[in-house]
DNA sequence: AGTGGCACCTGTGTGC
DNA sequence: TGCACACAGGTGCCAC
């Protein structure tokens, strides 16, 4: 499900009902998503939270007796309910408020993860997150610093561009989407993509996943706001899922090659 | 240090 | 209708 844009729109769609708000209780099956559960989460029983962040992949909350990190994985959803709504298969996490609303963990495939880290543990310090690359909007994401961190990888600019390492939030229907708008080919070895070029994908992959965030993300299959509104950027996929169609630029046709066991769509007239 | 392959898990669509 | 298989928005670990 969700690459940058659609855990940005997951983490506004919750911020109203529970930043500042107080966590009055905390549920979670006994499947393990990624990791199992831990008993500490528990912790976060009677806690208010301060403050609610996006980092890369990832939402971070900051309560007073802890904090709580959140990836949603290929299919993870967060959803703010009533308090009288009934679980539903896969539902697999809650925080109840104690202004009866829930905030609610449902996730198909379990590779999400929930973790919890103390009041003097910072996630920022640790894994995952400690090993993570520049976020897109930040200054530090910029032509100079693409162009060195791309030098040291032989492998695809498409595979180079979803590692975590050298730029966080950009999955494989992005990462299809930038470089198709860059005229990039994905095969391109990323030590071969021009500094100039890098100037580009770094405006490209700026633009790409700001309107997508406005649109409230990519609907695919089964994404969803945690208002439980859908994403309306798959409008704007020129490429992705668009194998055998014409390209919106030249008009051949658009081909589905396989890139480390995942699909990528490009055009091999405007993207050589 | 970088890379490819595979594992984690469930649901859906396709082709025989 | 049933079955086998491929594939799906992500990431971490392993051996090379």
């Amino acid at each position: 499900m969700p690459e940058l844009p659609e855990v940005e729109v997951t983490k506004r769609g919750i911020e109203r009902d529970l930043l500042h708000s107080k966590i009055k209780d905390i549920d979670f099956s006994d499947k393990s998503l990624r990791e199992p559960f831990s008993p500490k989460l528990y912790n976060l029983k009677n806690a208010t939270v301060s403050n609610i962040e996006r980092r890369g992949k990832y939402i971070v909350v900051t309560t007073d007796k802890g904090y709580l990190l959140i990836h949603l994985g290929m299919t993870g959803h967060l959803s703010v309910l009533d308090g009288d709504v009934p679980k539903k298969l896969h539902d697999h996490f809650e925080m109840i408020l104690s202004s009866g609303k829930i905030i609610r963990y449902n996730d198909t495939r379990r590779f999400g993860l929930i973790l919890y880290f103390g009041p003097d543990d910072s996630p920022y310090d640790n894994r995952p997150l400690n090993e993570l690359g520049p976020e897109p909007f930040s200054d530090s994401f910029n032509a100079e610093y693409l162009h060195e961190k791309l030098s040291h990888y032989k492998k695809s600019i498409k595979q180079t561009l979803m590692d975590s390492a050298v730029v966080v939030g950009v999955g494989n229907i992005y990462a299809s989407e930038v470089l198709f708008s860059c005229r990039i080919n994905p095969q391109t070895a990323a030590n071969k993509v021009s500094k100039q070029k890098c100037k580009v994908l770094v405006d490209e992959i700026r633009r790409i996943l700001k309107e997508s965030i406005e649109k409230g993300g990519t609907t695919i299959r089964d994404f969803q706001g945690a208002d439980g509104k859908l994403g309306y950027f798959v409008q704007n996929l020129n490429v992705y899922g668009h194998e055998g169609e014409k390209c919106c630029i030249c008009g051949s046709e658009i081909k589905k090659i396989v890139q480390g066991q995942r699909s990528t769509f490009y055009c091999p007239h405007c993207q050589k």
